[in-house]
DNA sequence: CTACGTGCAAAGTGTTTGCACTGGG
DNA sequence: CCCAGTGCAAACACTTTGCACGTAG
């Protein structure tokens, strides 16, 4: 639904800047098509999509766009620090905009899912552990594995392919 | 489990059995002479090595064991929980004794050594950041990068990420 | 004795890259 | 207009697997 008033402009085939698009602006990047879409796709992602993931999505939409254009945009975003790389286990890299802010992840070992979370008592932690060993923390990754509450025995969850870690 | 003050008597031709190797016979696994090798190597180590680390020092106590039987086994321990996989980054899974004890890593972004450490704070603090969001927690993964002293490194350390030109 | 383990090499996966063409600034 | 970006497929690195043979239990 579009009100009358917004008739086909000229320009308009582009919507808004997505958040990302926004940042990779900023940081000079060359703006591309594809790199736009993947931008969008990213802005819009609310889960950690891997790159099959992403190109899945972006083919939706440019359905000739290819999966080695994602890769290279996603590390180009990574070294710009607009993403970050995570590794939750299943030998795929999940890209996460650095612009959700800093926080860590729970993942549901039945059903894979991925809940965010932040816990200020836990960032105060790991500093004075760090500090304690005689470091200074410039980065950490906290990752807890849960089960939902009421114990289920049953079978070995369907891991993830190949390699897990 | 067995009470054992006295050692087991050993079959005088082989040395005594390595820590990991009980574990494999306790687990009643089959024991060839090239698990007796890699359980022994496991061990010894005292580091996180790679499959190709320990294919490498396995080599040099028999000369035909192949990479592949590296892989199968140290699969095998880990399904069986004797050894853990890690992944610090680099592409690599890296394999820790679970009985060493629980306990996470602070990785040294400059040099990339991998420091272990315990915090019983922390696992409580975990714990209950898993109840918090409604779950169990039935592993987790924490760690640290840190940097020895205020004073910067020189170029890119050892990032994380798979081996690139 | 036999089911399982092993070595070898080939296949699988996820990711990167060389090359020729396209398009953004 | 020119160099960076792209698509494609081949190259890569790590890991798994099919097969024929060997061996622990």
């Amino acid at each position: 639904m579009q009100s009358s008033d917004a008739p086909t402009r000229a320009d308009a085939d582009r919507p808004d800047p997505s958040r990302i698009e926004r940042l990779c602006i900023e940081r000079g990047l060359k703006m591309t098509g594809q790199r736009r879409l993947i931008a969008r796709v990213l802005s819009e992602a609310e889960d950690h999509p891997d790159v099959e993931e992403l190109y899945r999505r972006a083919v939706t939409l440019d359905a000739k766009i290819s999966v080695a254009t994602v890769y290279r945009t996603v590390r180009l975003l990574e070294e710009k620090g607009i993403v970050e790389r995570r590794d939750f286990g299943g030998g795929r890299a999940r890209y996460d905009p650095t612009d959700r802010g800093h926080h860590h992840h729970l993942i549901d070992v039945d059903t894979g899912k991925v809940l965010e979370f932040e816990d200020p008592e836990h960032e105060k932690l790991a500093q004075a552990i760090a500090k304690r060993l005689g470091f200074i923390l410039v980065g950490q990754r906290l990752e807890l594995f849960g089960r939902r509450a009421p114990a289920a025995p049953a079978a070995r969850p369907p891991r993830p392919g190949k390699s897990r870690g």
